[in-house]
DNA sequence: CAGTGAGCGAGCTTCCGCTTGACTT
């Protein structure tokens, strides 16, 4: 009975593989990668000694680790399943390096799927570890630390500190600049087309309108209207009438990258939450795994799809297909994103799961469906008073749907034509014009990225894995020292002009469009714009779009074993460290300023730049200008502005601020901007004005308003025990507010016309909440057991302890019950050694121990 | 919470790629 433990990566597959390979083996998962670069002040990797990386053991992989080693110990033989990629390979090698197993004899398997006979067939041969591949990844590794490492260092000592730089991560935020720029400096041109509406009658005799157009365009009104002037008087008919049959062919299965798109377009998801959504779908055995730059599908499900789709549509909707993954890059160590068991349509959960399920659903099937068959028709209209020129008219019928029977990929193209289905005609036939307009449009500079849209080129330039999509692009966004930020912004209005031609008199009139609305899309930051701007200009091989495609070669070459690893990574490392250090003495302190111009009040230079607390400001007076122990004058810039492109006037208009709007029942009332954002304040109260409210638009009216709102939320609304309670409108949306305790206003309840009678309701059931949130409460030993989100938990002052999981399941409410104090300071004690040994307070353990993995590198 | 931002300057920060659980509004 030498039963054999076998490692894969993901836990939800270790379940399944289990389920199929029987008795013989224990399956257990290592979460991923289980050792890395140690993580302290020098780089982790000796430059000095053939660049011999110093691996650790996390801290929080200790725990899997340990639980490895005690299952190996446990049977007869170790086999390795980890994915079958270069960091798959390398997990392998680190778990025979931890597990202390030998590389040359310890069996690895691998599958491309989950199934069956994958898996049966899989362990009927293994192999070793190959060390090539391996030493790629170790390759793939150190050269990440050595760029990551240094050239964030170099930030912080010519930027500024806690900024960081990778690989991966500054070409992301370069394509996001240089797409900015590219729009800044985009020349919008008007240009005038030309569209004629015409009568003609459809199958059934009926009188229908339809549109046909000048394939010529003009640049200038004078040549648009000519054009019209001169069809003044003529007849119009049909000349020639071109019929084409076409064909439309459905898209592959999805990849992580082609999800987070159509998840992106479709249904409006951001990357992070299509990720998550998804990998609860995973886990819920729903869909295959998530994370995967392959088209591929199973055989078996193959098959299954295609006797699904005869079974729901016929045989005439199927047609069997296999995709090659086009992109070069690509690992292919799983399968394309597909439903598990495809008999299932729709799935139980919660809205966004279903919804996600459902597109990735009739993507697979769709994939396998036949195509659909299209008639495009094309007609020439002839003018009578102008032979050289012509309209013509597009119409698309669709003759069989096929695929788009449940599919139909969207593009990031806005002004997406739909379907026209056009009237019968015959040649020569003699058409009515309605009328004929000349609308003056104008050429459209590129569209800022999406999230997704950031994902598809970083694919596209096999930049990332599918595993870091998400997290490169919150890395770039990140809070407080972002590179890149999301925004929604608000047009501008646009005239245009229209002449139409009607009943042979020609009018003119002018149309008003807004135009540049953006909605969730990114823009840099100026930090991301100066960090940017820095890199590329120090180093321009690291930041080449093309830098991941060549070394990705030279890690093949390492795989197959032409090169040795360290040899390559020397050749890169030399050249990249000499210009750290030539970077390092020799550049200038990256600033981002710029001289605007002389203010007109002082006579002193005006200038933007980035302080040194990383936010841009305007600066008023610099060097000899300002007289002895004088400061200069500051000023913020305001939304959407840039250090880039902030004009001399817009910069002094900013130094309106504070703005005294009057008085008001005796106090003044100022308007201005600080830390939070702008503010009004009245007397000593701050009231901030809200989002997109601009403080330098804002009038006496809506400053007393906003005084008025403000002292009907402070007047209690009643009260409950003889305490007073008020109601507001926070970040998580109304309130009422009693004693210290916050309580949410639900949707269902009206905010302003709240009763007290409700309000005490509200209050009522928050306290019965709150009771029953306690399964037991010891307050004199500040230790609670309080049901979670997440199941029951310890609560020792402001330290959370987890309950101890038995085989790895979670402790049921029920179960905590029965636990006694004496139980639950044992729990404490276990996770928060010494918690009770000296006379400190449960708050200040909490505090440490927060503090504690921090400290410890 | 509410007008910062050089100047003097401790000691801190950071990468990419695999994975999940994290934790208590």
């Amino acid at each position: 009975m030498s039963k054999k433990l076998l490692i894969v990566e993901s836990p939800a597959k270790a379940k399944t593989i289990e389920k199929y390979l029987g008795d013989d083996f224990t399956v257990k998962s290592s979460y991923g990668h289980i050792r890395d670069l140690e993580k302290g002040n020098d780089l982790g990797v000796d430059v000095n000694n053939g660049y011999r990386p110093n691996y650790v053991i996390p801290t929080d992989k200790l725990r899997t680790v340990k639980d490895l080693r005690e299952n190996a110990a446990r049977v007869g033989e170790v086999w390795l399943a980890t994915d079958e990629d270069r960091e798959g390979e390398a997990i392998s090698w680190h778990l025979c390096e931890v597990l202390n197993l030998d590389p040359r004899t310890t069996k690895r398997i691998v599958f491309h799927e989950i199934t069956k006979p994958a898996i049966q067939k899989a362990v009927l041969s293994p192999r070793t570890v190959d060390m090539n591949v391996v030493n790629a990844q170790q390759a793939r590794r150190v050269l990440d630390r050595l760029v990551g490492w240094e050239l964030s260092g170099l930030l912080w000592k010519k930027v500024k500190g806690q900024l960081s730089a990778g690989r991966v991560q500054s070409v992301t935020v370069k394509l996001v600049v240089e797409r900015e720029r590219d729009i800044q400096h985009f020349k919008i041109s008007p240009y005038f087309k030309i569209v004629a509406q015409f009568f003609a009658k459809n199958t059934q005799g009926k009188l229908v309108t339809f549109k046909a157009e000048s394939p010529t365009r003009f640049d200038d009104e004078a040549g648009a209207e000519g054009f019209l002037k001169k069809c003044i008087n003529a007849n119009y008919t049909v000349n020639n009438i071109d019929v084409r049959p076409t064909r439309r062919k459905p898209a592959p299965p999805f990849t992580t990258s082609t999800l987070q798109q159509e998840a992106s377009r479709k249904i409006g998801y951001s990357v992070n939450r299509t990720m998550s959504i998804a990998q609860k779908l995973y886990e819920e055995g729903y869909i295959t795994y998530m994370r995967t730059d392959s088209t591929n599908m199973s055989e078996s499900a193959i098959l299954a799809m295609g006797a699904e789709i005869v079974k729901q549509f016929g045989e005439k909707y199927h047609h069997e297909r296999r995709f090659k993954t086009k992109n070069e890059s690509a690992q292919e160590a799983h399968e394309a994103i597909r439903p598990t068991y495809v008999e299932r349509q729709s799935i139980s959960g919660n809205r966004d799961e279903q919804r996600l399920y459902e597109l990735i659903w009739k993507r697979a099937m769709a994939s396998q469906m036949a195509d659909a068959e299209l008639e495009k028709t094309s007609v020439d209209i002839a003018i009578s008073t102008h032979p050289e020129a012509k309209l013509v008219a597009e119409g698309e019928v669709l003759k069989f749907d096929g695929f788009l029977k449940l599919y139909l990929e969207s593009t990031d193209d806005e002004e997406e034509e739909t379907q026209v289905m056009l009237p019968p005609f015959v040649k020569g036939q003699v058409l009515e014009m309605d009328d004929m307009t000349a609308t003056e449009r104008f050429t459209r500079p590129p569209a800022r990225f999406t999230e997704a849209g950031l994902v598809k080129k970083l694919e596209e330039l096999g930049i990332g894995r599918p595993s870091t999509y998400a997290p490169t692009i919150s890395k770039i966004m990140e809070a407080n020292r972002g590179y890149v930020v999301k925004e929604s912004r608000e047009g501008e209005e646009r005239v245009f002009q229209i002449i139409t031609l009607k009943n042979n008199q020609l009018t003119k009139k002018t149309g008003k469009e807004i135009t540049g609305t953006t909605k969730q899309v990114l823009y840099p930051s100026d930090m991301g714009m100066i960090v940017s701007d820095f890199l590329d200009e120090h180093f321009k091989k690291v930041m080449d779009y093309g830098f991941t495609a060549s070394v990705e070669q030279e890690f093949d070459h390492i795989a197959e074993g032409k090169t040795e690893w360290s040899s390559m990574i020397d050749g890169f490392y030399r050249p990249f460290h000499t210009d750290v250090e030539k970077t390092l003495k020799e550049a200038d302190r990256a600033s981002g300023e710029r001289i605007l111009g002389i203010d007109p009040a002082s006579g002193r230079t005006v200038l933007v730049r980035m302080s040194s607390l990383g936010r841009p400001v305007i600066q008023i007076g610099t060097g000899d200008e300002l007289i002895e122990k004088e400061k200069p004058r500051y000023a913020n810039l305001r939304p959407g502005q840039s250090l880039e492109s902030l004009s001399l006037a817009d910069a002094l208009n900013s130094f309106q601020l504070p703005r005294a709007l009057g008085e008001y029942e005796g106090e003044v009332l100022e308007v201005n901007t600080g830390r939070y954002g702008p503010y009004v304040k009245f007397g000593s109260t701050f009231i901030s004005l809200s989002k997109g409210e601009d403080p330098f638009e804002t009038s006496y009216d809506r400053a007393v308003e906003l005084v008025k709102i403000r002292q009907e939320a402070d007047r209690p609304l009643g009260q409950f025990q003889s305490v007073p309670f008020t109601k507001g409108k926070g970040k998580f949306g109304p309130f009422i507010k009693w004693a210290d305790l916050y309580i949410n206003i639900p949707a269902r309840y009206s905010f302003d016309t709240l009763t007290t009678q409700q309000a005490v309701e509200l209050i009522e059931a928050k306290l019965e909440k709150e009771a029953n949130r306690y399964i037991h409460h010891w307050p004199e030993d500040g230790i609670s057991v309080e049901n979670g989100r997440w199941g029951p938990f310890v609560k020792f002052g402001k330290a959370v302890v987890n309950l101890p999981r038995m085989d790895g399941v979670k402790m049921t409410a029920d179960q905590a019950l029965t636990l006694t104090l004496i139980d639950v300071k044992k729990i404490i004690e276990t996770e928060l050694p010494g918690a009770f040994d000296e006379k400190k307070t449960p708050a200040k353990k909490g505090a440490a121990k927060k503090a504690a993995p921090k400290k410890k590198k």
